[in-house]
DNA sequence: TTGCGTGCAAAGGTTTTGCATGGCA
DNA sequence: TGCCATGCAAAACCTTTGCACGCAA
């Protein structure tokens, strides 16, 4: 699928950013976890597999201004076929993919089709913001 | 305001910022353009500078994945509240970046707050998509 | 055997820090 | 005068590239 050989590698990062589906990954922090779990593998090698793996539309690559260097996440397939029309939330505090069906979101992406000429990819696109939960935790903090 | 003595690099910069309020502006811009009008500046006092502005909330640190560093923006404390937010759209095809300001999102962002509980994230948010140029590009090679 | 994948080292780019100097109040 | 701001140089990062070696097919 993703051509090329197949490699420990390969398979530890791939095994890993699966393990970390919805979640967003640094590259420190599959470094940090590859030396936990003993699993040899080069910076070099991490940025690579990454780089063609966001080319091939597997895994997304974002920034985020609190995380020095970028963020990875893996884009689960099956969801990209089967349901094109729903969004995702996502909490930038407590890291929850939330997915989100919406009669108002479509209505915007027709506006925004007919007004602006844009056509918004729902699988790529991400409402990041603060949830419910954290939200409410946020306002007790604050009393 | 922003405390601390006042300056000929720091009115330059803040006058500079001013002017491309509603503008992203790199690092890199900032400079060039300090150059091109003959004003000193170095590029430690640029960074810090904008450090502090950004702490003190008169600018937007953004972070997007096609430019290489990070953006600022100069946020105007008059219109902080009511049509400053902003949302962008980023062509998947030729990684144009569009500024985006829409009723329809704001109503949008409402909606969620009210019936999901979730506050969006404008900063963060980035709509994905096909913008109107690479889409008539697209349905002429189609055709 | 072929050629891709890996990883070291080095380079490239952005941002921050240390420190001596200069300028504002 | 006291202290903040500046800017150079260097460091600290993050990411990419060159190159030789190893390994998958």
């Amino acid at each position: 699928m993703t051509g090329g050989y197949k490699t420990q590698q390969k398979t530890e990062l791939m095994s890993y950013l699966e393990q970390m589906k919805g979640k967003h990954v640094t590259v420190n922090q599959i470094i940090e976890h590859f030396s936990e779990i003993g699993v040899q593998i080069g910076v070099t090698t991490i940025y690579r597999q990454l780089n063609r793996l966001v080319d091939t539309g597997l895994v997304k690559k974002y920034f985020i201004d609190e995380i020095s260097g970028s963020c990875f996440e893996y884009v689960d397939i099956n969801c990209k076929n089967s349901d094109q029309d729903h969004f995702h939330l996502k909490c930038e505090i407590c890291d929850q993919l939330i997915h989100f069906e919406c009669q108002e979101v479509m209505e915007l992406q027709n506006h925004v089709k007919a007004e602006h000429g844009f056509i918004i990819d729902p699988v790529r696109t991400v409402f990041y913001g603060t949830c419910k939960k954290c939200l409410a935790l946020k306002e007790k903090v604050s009393d």
